[in-house]
DNA sequence: TATTTTTATTAAACTAGTTTATTTTTTCTG
DNA sequence: CAGAAAAAATAAACTAGTTTAATAAAAATA
């Protein structure tokens, strides 16, 4: 499987000592070489199962789009990175393309958690914060401060009910005094 | 080690089965029961080799303090959550405090590791990846989009390089239009 | 329940960032 | 290297969000 050099390099550098045949082999059948041209579109909004990649050479970048059609750049990889949707085999909001022409190892999830037994709880912890803090970037990127409020109150009432509104506001990235205005004229309109 | 039922319960729940008496033992010896009240705080900005904090009762809140004094709100975690600085044992740059008297579970990164196994690639990436996330929505939220487009340059003088700037806006958060104004602007006052 | 402290509201003048449209510059491709 | 296409700059009118400061309302406590 000389194909997957890089990978087992990567790995051999992560663990710190040469692979044994064995695994370089899992290596060798778990991953998948790709080449992206410029501008190639990897993966889309609405898709599921995504793969996990790995630069070998070239840039990517995960983006949203929200609803107005702007593009929001979640994260970039480059040579040694990884980029990919950590919410897989979810259906994903992100999108995925090459902004150069690319060189990439993908795997997927299944195959990454059989190579790396990940079954912990302190895994899943980080991969759930993880998604969780990636969905509030792309909120505070692509929503104003109100559209930010309404999702919490549709997400976490119960945050809304427990926190004073200065809190919320600093969550939010608004001062107390401009959420207070957009709430207080927006109940005016409700009379 | 009766008085880690809590933490015992969460773990019984993530496995999907009972736990051994040797496992609860480690559980009970690693974890350290803790009592905050109202607005306590619980770690700060400076501090290094923080813990990992599971909520029995009550309310947490991992925040940021900006170069103007303003906090931002990271991460809150209500019951059965878990709240603390991902880059851990580097030292922080974040205040963890309680808003309401709250009931906790705590446990040393090394402590973490050791009950989780965790030293598997992938285990690495998500927590690079977190980490990093977590930084970029600090930047975003507290920064402006000057002083975000600075700390690119500083912190990733490649990536300027290989990307069109509206990629970079869209990075920022902000429109190409804006962000060329910005430019612009500063280009004149060197002159 | 009266008093103090904390939290929320309002106002007004200001700044950061958007939108749309046009022009200029740079990069890609035949 | 000419022409087309992509990216960057500019302008101007607009909106989202800030700042400071004063007032009002709600919550905690004696």
């Amino acid at each position: 499987m000389e194909k997957c050099t890089t990978i087992i390099g990567y790995y051999e550098h992560i663990y710190n000592r040469k692979l044994t045949d064995w695994e370089k082999k899992l290596i060798g059948d778990s991953f998948q070489k790709q080449i992206f041209k410029k501008k190639e579109l990897i993966f889309s909004s609405g898709d599921s199962n995504t793969r996990h990649y790995f630069v070998e050479k070239g840039l990517l970048r995960m983006y949203v789009i929200d609803s107005s059609g702007k593009e929001f750049n979640i994260l970039f990889a480059r040579e040694n990175q990884w980029i990919g949707d950590l919410s897989t085999p979810a259906v994903t909001s992100f999108y995925l393309d090459a902004i150069e022409k690319s060189v990439v190892y993908s795997i997927s999830d299944e195959n990454l958690n059989l190579l790396t037994n990940n079954f912990s709880s302190f895994v899943r912890y980080i991969k759930k914060s993880y998604i969780f803090l990636q969905r509030r970037l792309v909120s505070i990127l692509s929503n104003t401060a109100e559209q930010n409020y309404d999702e919490l109150v549709l997400l976490h009432p119960e945050l809304i009910k427990r926190l004073p509104q200065y809190h919320i506001s600093a969550y939010l990235g608004v001062t107390s005094v401009f959420l207070s205005k957009v709430l207080s004229k927006r109940a005016r309109k409700k009379d």
